[in-house]
DNA sequence: AATTTATCTTATGTTTATCTTAAATTCACA
DNA sequence: TGTGAATTTAAGATAAACATAAGATAAATT
């Protein structure tokens, strides 16, 4: 794991550096805001430890130019204020954590720990048409009220479809980006697999048809044929 | 974030949900105090909204129980007492902070925002799902009534699955956060976890599943598979 | 050093996703 | 309406993914 540490006093940057450097984790310390703004441009850090009060560019400055560049990293604030309008500031800034000086080293190594053992919350993106919806991320299919279980490669097949809704996807097209390499002009395997899709999203036969056929150039998913 | 509201009064409790329910917060509401401990013993939640007039068991043992569970629960009690005395028991329980009826709902909000942005003490984080509790610190676990010893590493992997709740883990993903290295492909050694946990979090095989396997994703732990 | 225990490896069995085959059906067009 | 090409369908084969058990190694404990 990769650590920025942005603190101007020297010594206590040193001294956390040493903290936390072990086998698993490397410092970089950057000694004022400018500096770690472009180290944080230059380099892929997995956490910023920030001391909120820099001298010349401040820590509020320095974190929102950080979170524009990637609101994900996960960032422990150092303060000495204690304020709750201050905290509060910092939490809605993204800020993940704060520790206040002067803190105990384990203190400050457990919640590095913490916070960079916190999964990344990465929004998974939802499809949806008529009543389908779709989150690739956690596997889930439903249409209407009800839950489907697709497999993996009925699942990426989907997602394509979604991808290009209203789009016809030609087999030359579904077996490049589904399947990874060329057709076999002789297999079945896209129609196969359509087979089973179109029973799966309209499992009792009662809902709209989504998956369209256009005979001679492939498929489409749409609301309506034409 | 999930909260617990604890109301007797349907419509206040409604109202309270309503208010609070938005992109980040999704409300679970309980009628009584009964209700209320086994939600909270089945569920994890991130805040506890308590109403402490409530009627069969009152406000205070249901506090009590709930922190025995887990002491670290932020909860705001709403209360229509106001007297100092019920005011310092309240706090000496563990009630973060009060609120007193009637009351302004942007006032609530505002409480409950700032509760939620504490940073969480890393102490004994502790994570429910079905009858299984989780308390790492501690190296607890139990499935119901029933005491079960997990190694280091499985208990690693069990935690890593719920702070992950309801996601797809992939070996890959597996083997960076709970073994530190990038995989073998030809070990087996997740599997054979895997195996050993599921045996050991339904050790009579009499209770729900909750490690999925998704074939050619991963594994995720979550109450229903799809 | 001996023993226990956790973790990893190996080997084998089982399940299931995916692909193939082949026959039935549909469709566009004559 | 008949014909061939395109598509749909079903069922079976194959290969990949996973589950399981038992044994080997490494680590910890006594």
């Amino acid at each position: 794991m990769k650590i920025l540490v942005i603190e101007d006093e020297k010594d206590v940057a040193n001294l956390i550096a040493e903290a936390l450097q072990d086998s698993l984790s490397t410092v970089d310390i950057a000694n004022d805001g400018k500096a770690a703004v472009y180290m944080f441009q230059t380099n892929t850090y997995d956490l910023v430890l920030l001391d909120y009060n820099l001298p010349i560019k401040n820590g509020e400055e320095v974190l929102s130019e950080i979170k524009k560049e990637n609101k994900n990293i996960p960032v422990i604030a150092i303060t000495v204020e204690t304020s709750q309008e201050t905290k509060n500031k910092m939490f809605e800034m993204g800020v993940d954590d704060y520790i206040t000086k002067p803190f105990i080293f384990d203190d400050l190594i457990s919640r590095v720990n913490a916070v960079s053992r916190r999964p990344k919350k990465i929004e998974s993106k939802i499809y949806k048409i008529d009543d389908l919806c779709v989150d690739v991320e956690k596997h889930q299919v439903r249409r209407g009220k009800i839950n489907i279980y697709l497999t993996f490669k009925e699942l990426m097949l989907l997602e394509f479809f979604l991808k290009n809704e209203g789009r016809i996807l030609s087999r030359t097209i579904l077996m490049e980006n589904v399947w990874d390499f060329n057709a076999d002009p002789f297999s079945n395997t896209i129609e196969s697999h359509i087979l089973k899709l179109r029973k799966k999203i309209n499992p009792n036969k009662d809902k709209r048809d989504l998956i369209h056929t256009i005979k001679g150039r492939g498929y489409k998913i749409d609301l309506n044929k034409w």
